[in-house]
DNA sequence: TGTAATATTTACCAGACGGTAAAAAATTGC
DNA sequence: GCAATTTTTTACCGTCTGGTAAATATTACA
């Protein structure tokens, strides 16, 4: 067989574990800072400190890595809407998930870009999943329309009330040059994080009224 | 010359013009959609309706097309910013400035699009750009804070003021597919700028509270 | 209308890149 | 320790792509 990873082997070499967490990681780190057209295999199998044909050893092709990367990225993605609580408070659940959409750009940047750049490009790849996206979506968007109905929160679109919560937080990772650049080198240090997360907070609860 | 754009030529020929619009077109759909890297100049020269010499006789590489993009491009993209008018009423500039950039994701989602592709990239080639833009955004932030000294806005940080507008805003062009698979056929329509707009407004004046 | 300047086409190249074949080396399981 | 399997290396190939040279066609202008 040509390759490991080719058909449904049960049993994985500890060499074969080994190499697929380092190509995996040297893959994202490439595709998440040049793109998939913007990344060579050579620069991969380079930062991953092993020869080119030996990686294609393990992925067939440059496209079965970022396809392995994207399906393990969309689970995770997603968890923190998941998490949303039906029965929790309204207001704290949606901060809760703030939260958690600003850690996952604090603690997996790369992710993000990767995701952005599959996004930005009309998703070529990941449509199914999107559709997955969209069932999920549309539950929690119930969840959020009948905490407007009890009156525990302000009568609002749910859907645009996700996507700027998705925008928020994943700015902060997607555009983090920009970022760093505008907060300077005074207030672009890990700190910038808990200032954004401050703000959100205040935002979507009180708005900028006085 | 064997490049009418390469010495500052006062005079530039009609054909030159046209052809030069058709080309930066051309090399603004198919940068926007595909990335720089991601993009041939065989493509652009065939969207452009043209000839892959040809288009070379006008700009010299495909280097020298995204960086003319980019260059007229800045400019416009900060207008919305410049717009905002420190002795406005502070809630109402702000809305309005979050319409402003919610139309340029509207009627320029390409340029929008292109931007984010060079900023996710780490700004390549616009980091003196991005610096000018700090200075902007330093001169905004202390027209916000001075509305908030003077109790016309809550307290809050500025700069994640405006990074959050901009995040929100530019979602709507960068993350266009997400969105519209989430919202689904029903609306997706031109309608849901006015709907973002709905609900921005609300968030940013009076957030989520009941 | 003639001619200098501009514009376009044809034919091509050198390098980069994704991927492969096959042999050599290392590892595993008995 | 040895055969079977897995892993790694060496050498290579076809294609795509950015870009060029030079010849040809077109345009502008006196």
């Amino acid at each position: 067989m040509s390759n490991p990873r080719s058909a449904k082997t049960k049993k994985r070499t500890r060499i074969q574990q080994e190499n697929e967490v380092k190509i995996l990681n040297g893959a994202l780190e490439v595709f998440s800072q040049h793109g998939f057209r913007g990344s060579t295999v050579d620069q991969i199998a380079e930062i991953s400190g092993m020869s080119k044909p030996n990686l294609l050893y393990y992925f067939n092709s440059k496209e079965a890595m970022i396809r392995a990367l994207l399906d393990q990225l969309l689970d995770k993605w997603l968890d923190p809407l998941r998490k949303i609580d039906p029965h929790g408070e309204p207001l704290f659940e949606i901060q809760s998930y703030v939260r958690r959409k600003l850690e996952m750009s604090r603690d997996f940047p790369r992710e993000s870009r990767l995701f952005a750049n599959e996004i930005l490009q009309g998703a070529p790849r990941v449509q199914d999943e999107l559709r997955d996206l969209k069932e999920l979506v549309d539950e929690k968007a119930e969840v959020i329309n009948s905490w407007i109905k009890n009156g525990k929160l302000a009568k609002c679109d749910p859907y645009h009330l996700i996507f700027s919560i998705w925008a928020t937080t994943q700015h902060y990772a997607d555009f983090d040059v920009q970022v760093k650049t505008v907060l300077g080198p005074g207030h672009s240090g890990p700190g910038r994080f808990e200032d954004a997360a401050r703000f959100l907070d205040q935002l979507y609860v009180d708005g900028l009224k006085p």
